[in-house]
DNA sequence: CCGGATCCGGGTTGATACTG
DNA sequence: CAGTATCAACCCGGATCCGG
């Protein structure tokens, strides 16, 4: 992208993350961690993949990006967040919380990965009894498996499943998140098709933040 | 911009406000308000005119602006954001704050406008004595003159000159800045040209809100 | 299969000129 | 003042291809 040359720093950050896709490589990444190049073209559904080597190209050059070159076993790089790049966090958390709202009127052609959750449910939900003894909570939805576990009066939001947890809940992305960010009752989701089982109480502990939105 | 399609809230964001150009319109109204077309253009340097008013209409399409017929004597139309754009202020803030460490390494070349200054100067100062009595102080940079002057605990920054202030700050943009958020000792920026009249006391009185950057 | 590079058609941007 | 019109250059998306 060609620069603003504009003296202001958010001018400079665009001219740095503005560019169409970066943002959304830079989510992927805050995800999932270390990434392969063919992880991040299936969490971009979308994406060219000359422009997927370009933005990596242009990342790592800022210093947003490192390459790994991943030991045998693996045999492949794995692209990595600076430090600089994960203080983007907060950035893309605001973004998501502005656009929250847009989710409710979406297309039903929108592509969809389960792991997208994760940064929402973790920014949003918090353990209402941070004495009590540890609980998780399986959600399973779209392609993959999230796991939902207080830590610390924090709830951690991992990919794949647990050998144990509390609960199950399993249906449509917008009728998890609905229930889980408070927007609807468990009866409502149910009889809107959503699955439910195991400890309710998990419902009433694990709750989000405020009566905000993402 | 073509949709990304996916049902993420992020990504929804970014079909709303991330075309190029998008964002730094919506800056220009958080910090000026209403604004006409011209000034709009005056305060972007290098937009062209048809994306200018292209960025307007689909602003508006999205309900971030909207269009106000300003009665004779002005007898043109303002540009608003409307509640749902003022919301953005938190996401360009925490984008502008990313960015800040960017201006260090600025062009030359680059393009300034005094009022770019506004939302990183009341995003980072307080008042560290909001029991004393106001003060206010002129800050001459650029080809506009800002007025900072506490209020209730914070320090407010307009556009324009007033009858009355403690202090004048004159110089350089990123002199002006270093000096108001801690970066560099009244002698070093008197000595890289700065100048400073009035009372000292109000440096130490409005203060950044900690080592933060921008 | 992984990690791209290359090519091409179409859409977007940017600069300038022009108009009500 | 507030845009529209025009057009060249660039960027994006999709498909294909290629070396490890």
């Amino acid at each position: 992208m060609r620069s603003y040359g504009q003296y202001c720093a958010l001018a400079k950050a665009l001219d740095v993350v503005g560019d169409r896709w970066t943002l959304l490589i830079i989510r992927e990444l805050l995800i999932r961690g270390g990434c392969r190049y063919t992880d991040l073209r299936d969490g971009l559904p979308g994406i060219a993949t000359n422009l997927l080597a370009d933005r990596l190209r242009e990342l790592e050059h800022h210093g947003i990006i490192y390459l790994e070159d991943a030991p045998p076993p693996v045999a492949t790089t794995l692209f990595h967040l600076t430090e600089r790049g994960k203080e983007l966090e907060t950035v893309i958390q605001k973004l998501g919380t502005w656009g929250a709202p847009l989710l409710a009127t979406s297309s039903r052609g929108d592509a969809f990965r389960t792991h997208w959750l994760v940064l929402p449910l973790q920014h949003n939900l918090i353990d209402r009894s941070p004495n009590e003894r540890p609980v998780s909570v399986e959600v399973r939805t779209g392609d993959e498996i999230l796991t939902l576990f207080t830590e610390g009066g924090r709830v951690r939001v991992d990919l794949g499943a647990r050998p144990h947890h509390n609960a199950v809940i399993h249906g449509a992305p917008h009728l998890v998140m609905a229930l889980l960010l408070g927007k609807m009752e468990l009866a409502s989701a149910k009889a809107a098709g959503l699955k439910f089982n195991g400890d309710q109480k998990v419902l009433r502990r694990i709750k989000p933040v405020s009566t905000s939105v993402s």
